[in-house]
RNA sequence: GGGUCGCUAGCUCAAUGGUUAGAGCUGCGGACUUUUAAUCCGUAGGUUCCGGGUUCGAGCCCCGGGCGACCCA
């Protein structure tokens, strides 16, 4: 550092700035490559080019350097200094000064090698922004905890890394573009709210000066986006933000994006259906293709219809006994006790039942999965299957072993969804910190009449991890980390 | 919340409780006009995550704390 302080006051001292407020780039290094990729070598193209770049790697000789360039994009080219070409001065100085993470302009005739390699030979070379911290060894990984707290390095330093941000704004623009083909409106709910719900699970709580009330950054947009379906927006998405304040694993992350959207006059085989077709689009629009080959090289195939089975039926057969919702919490803690799932005391019989599914179900998928009918009792907001009582009419789309979307048959009558979630609320009475609360302004919505609906969740940041076979704190670019020190 | 593992030079890693904590790359000085992680010669670089303890002696053993990874809940 010290060394490369000294080295940006002399660059000062020869007139040239450390840190110019431009330089007179003429054009792009995936220009020139796309351009002049194919010459043989020692070829001269007559074509001169201003061009900025970090640079990676130098290898200075006596009079000749060399050096590799590389843009934003990941491109890169060889940058060539010659004593011939830009002079004794303009090369002692680049060897005194240019170190590995510095950013230079180069002006010179686009030339390959004599080894083959595109390069620029320059004329003449300018800093464009000194480095003063050293890069770190390029052909080592670097430990994972720098590569976090350290975006920006892990960024220089990884492909992956630069591909991820591309890969998140391929992926929310596609489906962005999705719903607009299909007539939906995006629109932007509280984040803040005085009072959390759509989902089990604890809020983060923070207070309003102003009002003088306690309020809640919003664990999911499901109770507005549906009263924006009560007052006519009948098709409605929003890509946003939630928050929940629980653990960090590598599929759980304190904030991440969410997508949620509703559509009037479906139910949650049509949502499933459009989740799919959203999904694929995505991976086409990421990745070029349905089947999506991850960074490790294994993959992923999308295409066509994906498996669907039922919850209950897969775990009775799983477990070699018929389960129903009128299965007993007794039998459903023997069949745990006999599995070896850890349960608590207070666990309802739905909550028993999809333990069991995840223990014995969820390793044998083979491909993404829809897996139907739920249990009645942990699933407040969804209404009850129109054939199987002690059901609900929602899925969960499983990719990759872990959950990547939700979906349901919106539960609309307002009599009942009173009911569901006053019994949330005797649950939170009873220490469950998760219960969900009573909206009563949400009830007064559905109270106008809210038409029969499906409704969709999906992790965005699990999409990403499904499409690059990542961890989630690769696919959020600066996830939240604990304060150093 | 529980368990396991890790934290040593700018980076990646070594180092039976025992001499002055080492190596590669990076850096610095020198040589070299076609290199691709250039090469060759020389050289510098340390609060061993923090705080206690045991010991003649601790990077290593013990206790507490911090940060991270993995597994489990």
């Amino acid at each position: 550092m010290r060394i490369r302080r000294d080295k940006r006051e002399r660059l000062a001292e020869i007139g040239m700035e450390p840190y110019p407020v431009g330089v007179p780039v003429t054009t792009t290094i995936q220009a020139i490559r796309a351009e002049h990729g194919h010459h043989e070598p020692d070829h001269s193209t007559g074509q001169f080019v201003g061009i900025a770049g970090r640079i990676l790697f130098s290898r200075n000789t006596g009079k000749l350097c060399f050096a590799t360039l590389r843009a934003g994009d990941g491109t890169e080219i060889q940058a060539m200094l010659s004593l011939a070409n830009v002079g004794e001065e303009a090369l002692e100085q680049w060897k005194e000064l240019v170190d590995i993470g510095d950013t230079v302009f180069v002006h010179g005739e686009v030339i390959t090698s004599k080894r083959g390699e595109l390069s620029v030979m320059a004329d003449s070379w300018q800093m464009a922004s000194k480095a003063l911290r050293p890069l770190p060894v390029a052909h080592k990984d670097l430990n994972e905890e720098t590569r976090i707290r350290q975006r920006y390095v892990d960024l220089i330093m990884r492909p992956e890394a630069r591909q991820m941000a591309r890969t998140r704004m391929a992926v929310v623009s596609q489906l962005r573009r999705s719903f607009e083909a299909r007539d939906y409106v995006e629109i932007e709910t509280p984040m803040l709210q005085t009072m959390h719900g759509g989902a089990a699970a604890r809020p983060f709580v923070t207070t309003s000066n102003a009002f003088d009330i306690e309020l809640f950054l919003r664990i999911a947009p499901e109770l507005f986006l549906k009263r924006a379906v009560v007052g006519g927006i009948e098709r409605v998405f929003e890509i946003n933000r939630n928050f929940r304040n629980e653990g960090a694993d590598s599929t759980h992350s304190p904030e991440f994006a969410m997508l949620e959207f509703y559509e009037a006059y479906a139910d949650y085989r049509d949502m499933a259906r459009t989740t799919r077709e959203l999904i694929q689009e995505a991976a086409v629009a990421a990745t070029g293709s349905m089947v999506v080959t991850h960074f490790d090289g294994t993959q992923l195939d999308l295409t066509g219809e994906w498996d669907e089975i039922s919850l209950y039926e897969a775990t009775s057969a799983a477990v070699g006994v018929e389960l129903t919702p009128e299965t007993s919490v007794a039998d459903l803690r023997a069949l745990c006790d006999k599995a070896g799932v850890d349960y608590a005391p207070g666990w309802i019989a739905g909550k028993l039942l999809e333990e069991l599914f995840e223990h014995y179900v969820i390793p044998t998928f083979t491909g993404p999965t829809f897996v139907m009918d739920y249990p009645l009792d942990t699933s407040p907001l969804v209404r009850e299957h129109r054939t199987k009582p002690g059901r609900v009419e929602k899925w969960d789309l499983y990719v990759n072993g872990y959950e990547q979307a939700t979906g349901y048959s919106e539960l609309v009558d307002p009599v009942i969804q009173r009911q569901r979630l006053v019994e949330q609320a005797e649950l939170g009475a009873k220490g469950d910190a998760e219960a969900m609360k009573l909206d009563e302004d949400f009830l007064r919505a559905l109270e106008y009449g809210m038409p029969p609906s499906g409704g969709v969740g999906v992790g965005i940041d699990r999409l990403l991890m499904s499409l690059t076979g990542l961890g989630i704190r690769e696919t959020i670019l600066f996830p939240l980390v604990k304060p150093e020190r």
